[in-house]
DNA sequence: GAGCTTTATGTAATCGTTTTCAATAACAGC
DNA sequence: GCTGTTATTGAAAACGATTACATAAAGCTC
């Protein structure tokens, strides 16, 4: 509580202990000291309450021990799960993570990225918006970077991704497999997998000589409700409504739903839906939904494998993890006869 | 990209605008340098692309623009959206935050409040486990903290917290005027917001004249699922079948919810449901779950505030700033004649 | 124009560590 | 007992910034 009290320093442990800094110093990194003067600091330590200034540390040993996660949105509980994958990781290695939040927007995407390297971090796990992608591969970074979710396709960065055109094909043939035939897509247009995804259903859709009818929205629920509420009048109005909607992120799965429910359609009687991200509530909204589950903890297992390996090797050629993910039937898609 | 180039410093600026370094850090810092001199270094800034190094500016000024921000559960909307509102007030500042989780874990707690000390932070917000709670008073930290969303009666601590035992009360109120007699309730045991929360609901019901039952469980939908199914099946065999039940915080909603749906029950037909934290999903599943809603950017906002102002004066009096929650009533305490 | 204040700048000390380097002690080999 | 090697230890030099202090120039006042 007292304020005059000056933090203690190693000095004062030093002191208390009767022996040098540099001894207490390597006392505290485990480095060659005998064992009787060993216990002595330990006690001195103990005594004196003494914490390391990280700081200090940092700047002399000319090493962070922190990695960086910069994600577009951290309510998102893909991102959530991922950066616990990602900090257990760390952890393990003796490293921190500096968690940080984008909004999708790539000013704050820049200002981050500089504040990374005013940290100096070991590396950097980033899941970019396309704008940034584009960018980043001018952009010299003093520190590897590890791109998760979105990927440039043959880039100068690791990266580890879902295999995004596979699993949107996956939800189109479970959709085509329950008897439904026009399939609408409703896509983001911040991110590079939005892209992908939307690549994966035209794909799936021609395969099964079906015609696709996309629209790319911002990634929020309400964007997307609005969307699909004047989407489904115009379709009402040509006589051209779609059976079945899919999406391609929790968030815009919420829209769906919210507009499903003012407008009075039975889910999946009126219009089947699916989407991304197997969420704790999916299961529980109405005949429960049909979902794409990611391998998040994986993904972000993943990331931290391939940041430590480029440390290890920073010459290494650069590679992409691609993971697959699996589809989640439940009710929302139960069937036309259904 | 090329390795041997050593990192830019405040030298080579100085160097390449042939000023001393002190002047380049003045100019850094905005302090009083000629129009001319200061022209020069920032274009010297920009030739270099000088990056300064946070770790050695925080050990010279002994300030590090940080504050702390340690959660039980990141994937906790409630805490996702508090650590955005302390984010924004933190950036407007100027200063960093460094977001933790625990997992209500109270090692975890013990290893962050260490870190957070090796950081040398400004300052703390913090929601601790009851466990860690009652310890924290003795504890010395070298910085303020505010507690939120969790706190003690009378601590030596700033906190900010909900109205636990008034947002209780609005729920069993709103249940009691709906015509539900038999009320359970359902309740996390780490935290000390649902012991609050118990009481409003205790005394709630005693205003009724209602007889309060009661059961503690860990703060996981899983854990609420498996008791709630084991409860209601007790309750059947004895006859005395609760007609509602309200639960302490939105994992515990998501686990009853489920145990309905698989028990078979109708949600509010045979059981009707109120909860805490209005998250975007619970207007989806069922008839819209009826929930209390905390101001949860006000709570964050408010945190900072009581920060900002400990800092400016450590010897003003502790505070608790107590906010109200309100009740967003929805079809899932529809009432017993619906 | 002497004396005093103000302003801009540079020099060097400093923050709390780690790490280099030299010194000492202990011990083996001969 | 002398030399070479190996362990411990301490003194002092970094790390890259900020800032206290000194200095010089310029602007006042009378």
């Amino acid at each position: 509580m007292s304020d005059s009290v000056k933090a203690i320093g190693i000095k004062d442990v030093a002191r208390e202990a009767g022996v040098s800094v540099a001894t207490v110093s390597r006392v505290l990194s485990n480095g060659p000291v005998s064992d009787a003067l060993r216990a002595r600091v330990e006690d001195a330590v103990r005594a004196t309450g003494y914490r390391p200034n990280l700081s200090a540390r940092r700047l002399r040993s000319q090493h962070s021990q922190t990695i960086g996660l910069i994600v577009s949105d951290i309510r998102n509980p893909f991102f959530t799960a991922v950066s616990r994958a990602v900090e257990d990781a760390a952890f393990q290695a003796g490293m921190r993570v500096i968690l940080c939040n984008t909004d999708e927007n790539p000013e704050r995407e820049a200002m981050y990225l500089r504040l990374m390297q005013e940290e100096r971090v070991t590396g950097l796990i980033f899941a970019p918006t396309r704008a940034t992608l584009a960018q980043l591969d001018r952009a010299d970074l003093d520190f590897p970077v590890v791109l998760i979710d979105r990927s440039a396709p043959a880039g100068r960065f690791d990266s580890v991704v879902l295999d995004n055109p596979q699993a949107a094909a996956l939800l189109v043939d479970h959709l085509h497999g329950q008897g439904y035939r026009r399939i609408a897509g409703l896509f983001g247009n911040t991110s590079t997998t939005a892209v992908e995804r939307h690549a994966g259903y035209q794909a799936a859709l021609a395969a099964h000589g079906l015609h696709a009818e996309a629209r790319f929205v911002p990634p929020t629920a309400e964007a997307a409700e609005a969307e699909i509420a004047r989407w489904l009048a115009e379709a009402r109005r040509s006589g051209a409504m779609p059976d079945a909607v899919m999406v391609s992120n929790s968030l815009l799965l919420m829209g769906v739903v919210k507009a499903a429910r003012t407008l009075g359609l039975a889910i999946p009687g009126d219009l089947a839906v699916a989407g991304f991200d197997n969420e704790p509530w999916t299961e529980l909204v109405g005949p429960g939904l049909t979902v794409i589950e990611q391998p998040v903890h994986e993904i972000g297992r993943a990331a931290m494998t391939l940041l430590f390996e480029r440390l290890d090797d920073p010459e290494r050629a650069t590679r992409k993890v691609v993971l697959s993910g699996t589809c989640v039937a439940r009710g929302s898609t139960g069937g036309v006869s259904g």
